[in-house]
DNA sequence: TGTACATCAGTGAACGCGCGTTCACTGATGTAC
DNA sequence: TGTACATCAGTGAACGCGCGTTCACTGATGTAC
C-alpha cells in the first residue's frame, strides 16, 4: 500500500492563486495560506524557499493549464473540420462558452495581476510572463496565417495586430467584468472579436 | 507678497501615483513616498488620515483628468464637423496619437491596478471603479448611437458590447503593452478598434 | 500699527503588530544489506 | 526478517525589521480688533 500524495504544495499553491487573484501578490500573506491549507509556516518553506518561488511556481503551473486549455479547445475545433477560417471562428465559440461557465473569470487573471505589480518580483518571472503572452500571440497569428492563405482579407489590417487584439480583450474584458461584477463581458466580447474576425476574412 | 502654494500634497500624489502603477498598492509603502518628496511620515498623515485616503484621493483626481482628457479630444475631433461616424473616428485617432506620445502609457492603468487588489480597498473605492468604467461606456455608448442614427450597422451587433469593447482593449492593451515593453500595441489596438467601428458602419 | 489668537503645514519620537525568514528538531515511511 | 540509515513532510520557537499609525508639539503665516 503506497502512501497517498500529501498534496499540501498544490494546496498551498491552490490557496495562493485565489487570494492573489483576489488581493494581488504583496497583500497576500503567508500566513492566511497557511491558516487555510493547516500547515505551520515552517511548513510553508518546507516546500518554497522563499515568497518569490511561490509566484514562479503558480505562474508556471498557470501558464501549462492554459496552454494545454488552448490546445484541447484547438483539437475539438478543427476536429470536425479542416476549413482554417471556420475553425478559427469555432475555437472562439468555445473559448467564450468555457469562459461563460468559469465562476470567477478564468485565471488568465494571473498574467496581470503580476503585470501590475511587476516591479516587485525578479526578472525571472517577468521574462515568464512576456514569454507566455508571445506563445499566445504566435498561436493566434498561425490560426490567421492559415485563414488569410484561403481568405484574402477584406480590410487592410494587421495579422500581428489582429492576433495582439484576442490577447488584449481577454485581458480587458476580465478587467472590465470584475469591477463591473458582469462575468458575461468577457465572453461577449470575445463573441464580439469573432464577429470582427469573420467580417474581416468571409467573402 | 502670498505664499507660494507648496504643493506637497500633489507631490504625494504623484510619487504614489507612480509607484502604485509600478508595484501595486500594497507594496507601496509610506516610506519610500516621503523620502521621495521630501517630508517626514508625520507630514503624510498631515494629508491623508490612512493610507486608504492616499489611494481615495489618487483615484478621484486621477478620473477627472481622464473624464477632462475625453472632453477635449471629443471638442477636437467634432470641432470642424459635425458627422457622428466622421467625428468619431477622428476621436479614435486622436486618442491613439495621445496614448502613441504618452511615455509609460497613460495613468488608466490605475483602474485595473485598483482592481486587481480590491479586496484590499474599501467599498467606496470599489464604487468609485464601477462609476468610473460605466461614465465610460455610457460616454462611447452615445457616439454610436447617434452613428447607428445615421448609419444603420451593416453586422448584427450590440451597442453595448462594442462600446465596452473600447474601454476593454484600452484596458488589455496597456496590460499587454506593458508586459511585452512594447508600448506601440496601445495605440495599434486603438486603431484597429476603429477599424472595427468604420466597417460596421460605414456603407 | 501692535497685539492676541487661529490656522496651516508640517516635525520627532515612539508604538505595537505582523511579516518573511531561520534553524534545530521529529515522527513516519522507504531502502540496503 | 531484522537492523541501520536516509529521506520526506513537516513542527515549534524565535528573530529582527519595517510597516502603518498616534500624539504632543512647533514655527511660519493669516486674521480680528
Amino acid at each position: 500500500m503506497t502512501m497517498q500524495r500529501s498534496g499540501k504544495r498544490d494546496d498551498i499553491l491552490d490557496a495562493a492563486g485565489r487570494s492573489i487573484i483576489e488581493k494581488g501578490f504583496a497583500a497576500t500573506s503567508i500566513e492566511e495560506i497557511i491558516v487555510e491549507v493547516g500547515i505551520t509556516k515552517s511548513g510553508f518553506f518546507y516546500h518554497f524557499a522563499d515568497k518569490n518561488e511561490l509566484a514562479k511556481a503558480l505562474f508556471q503551473r498557470y501558464i501549462e493549464a492554459e496552454d494545454q486549455l488552448f490546445d484541447e479547445l484547438e483539437r475539438r475545433a478543427f476536429e470536425l473540420n479542416e476549413d482554417p477560417l471556420h475553425g478559427f471562428l469555432i475555437n472562439l465559440k468555445l473559448l467564450a462558452e468555457l469562459l461563460d461557465d468559469l465562476p470567477n473569470g478564468h485565471p488568465g487573471c494571473l498574467i496581470a495581476s503580476y503585470c501590475y505589480q511587476s516591479q516587485i518580483f525578479n526578472a525571472e518571472i517577468r521574462r515568464m510572463n512576456e514569454a507566455a503572452i508571445l506563445s499566445w500571440q504566435q498561436r493566434f497569428r498561425a490560426h490567421l496565417e492559415r485563414i488569410a492563405a484561403v481568405y484574402p482579407p477584406r480590410l487592410n489590417v494587421d495579422l500581428d495586430d489582429m492576433a495582439h487584439m484576442l490577447t488584449t480583450i481577454v485581458e480587458g474584458a476580465i478587467i472590465v467584468a470584475r469591477a463591473l461584477r458582469e462575468p458575461k463581458v468577457l465572453p461577449r466580447q470575445i463573441l464580439l472579436y469573432r464577429e470582427f474576425v469573420r467580417t474581416v476574412f468571409q467573402p
